[in-house]
DNA sequence: AAAAAAATGTTCGTTTCTGTTCGGTTTCGC
DNA sequence: GCGAAACCGAACAGAAACGAACATTTTTTT
């Protein structure tokens, strides 16, 4: 409840120019720079604002900073990962790639390939795939998240019901020393485990960073997965568990 | 707070001239020219651009369906048949947009609007409306058309049979002289009518352009629409029905 | 009316930003 | 290929902005 009557017109003034400088503000006001300075990080931490050196601009319009982030975090691996599974995906094909950046990466991979049907609840995907003119894109419904661009949500769930893919291409959240795949959000669970459902073989990519996370909803297990792409080796006794589940494992450069 | 005042602005010329230069930036800004390759190191490892020498482009991945058409056909006058209808979109309602560089621009408007709940089949205008941190974004599913960011087919369809909606703003290819609005493409029919099934009001949005040309499919009648946004005068005899019809005209500029 | 709470002003040490310079690298015209 | 010009990043110093702590004023509570 720390709010002054100089918010409202703040953010006003900020519509208006598009930025708010400390010194203008305080002037305007008639008020010291510091109590400006108060206002505008009580109002960047309610995310009115954001703060930058000098004053404050009007939040980001690419609000996915955070994933902006994640996607630039290690290109290489990701794209090496990214380089094995598409060598594994064949021409002529169905195809379902779900949220994350990994599959994001397999997307870019995709766009020399030929007559796929690729059907996805990825934004990103959408706008990569648009790029080859021999893939029919295909997008699920759904609540649009703005972390990252997902869809996700019943109508999602309820479109891939309609369908039934040749091959799955999933990421997940984190992956734990039993092979459990793990997610943080539940809804896109429930959208993950509908894609299993209707596929006829799945292949899995994270990098090892998911390795150290862990995440609270289970989605499945590596046992229920063909491929598992990756950049650093299993742990052993994972790798001994994928050798008896049959499920094939690569590890990128 | 790890930005300066710069950094939304060289985003925004990025977007809108495809690339930016250090002079170029250096002379906009009345800095030196290591500050803005400051800038441009710093915006390229946070991922929002990249660097090449010289200057930095967006990054490929970025790449939204049709901005380039988008801005390419008379966008002054888009722009004010936008402003005029989003003027009469008010807060706080659920609303569909459909297909067209003219409801786009309607998207655009909208970015200050609050509490939106904005269902689209325009993958465009989900790209814009992420920008609202106030709105919720619903995609509906379907076959990705690559010509317009379009959503088209049963899943469209089926998604939108799920929602009431207190608005739907349409657009159409083609308006005759009898006021029928007429499109090319059957499925898209389709999935108009069913917006307009399923919404209390409806908007329909079309430039001049749109009375000269025809196409074969009939959506429906401008009777149907609540009111219209164009920016010439409509023929005289259509301007009596749609008086007739109670139907608002709206000629901006 | 007194006490408590909140908001604002003031001061000061610290952090961040910016311009300048310099040596190395890339690009471009020939 | 070669050399000049443009461009780049690193390092440094001065300036601007920052946040924390404390004093002061205003508002609210009791």
């Amino acid at each position: 409840m720390s709010q002054t009557f100089r918010h409202p017109e703040i953010l006003e003034i900020a519509r208006r120019e598009g930025k708010v400088t400390v010194e203008g503000l305080a002037q305007h006001f008639g008020v010291t720079l510091q109590t400006i300075r108060r206002d505008l990080t009580d109002m960047a931490e309610a995310g009115r604002l954001e703060r930058v050196h000098g004053g404050a601009v009007l939040p980001s319009s690419t609000t996915n900073i955070g994933y902006e982030e994640r996607r630039a975090l290690n290109p290489s691996a990701k794209a090496a990962i990214a380089r094995a599974c598409a060598a594994q995906i064949p021409n002529d094909i169905s195809l379902f790639l779900n949220i994350g950046t990994s599959t994001e990466a397999v997307a870019q991979e995709l766009l020399l390939h030929e007559n796929l049907m690729v059907v996805t609840n990825n934004m990103n995907v959408a706008n990569i795939l648009v790029a080859n003119p021999s893939c029919e894109v295909v997008v699920t419904g759904g609540h649009l998240r703005r972390s990252d661009g997902g869809l996700i949500g019943n109508l999602a769930t309820d479109t891939i019901r309609q369908f039934k893919f040749d091959l799955a291409v999933i990421g997940c959240s984190a992956l734990d020393r039993d092979g459990d795949l793990l997610d943080f959000d539940i809804q896109e669970v429930g959208v993950s485990r509908a894609i299993l459902q209707q596929s006829r073989r799945t292949f899995l990519v994270a990098d090892h960073s998911k390795f150290k996370r862990s995440a609270p909803a289970r989605i499945a297990s590596l046992s229920d997965i063909d491929a598992f792409f990756t950049d650093a080796p299993l742990p052993a006794a994972l790798s001994q568990s994928c050798a008896i589940w049959k499920t094939a494992v690569s590890v990128s450069e």
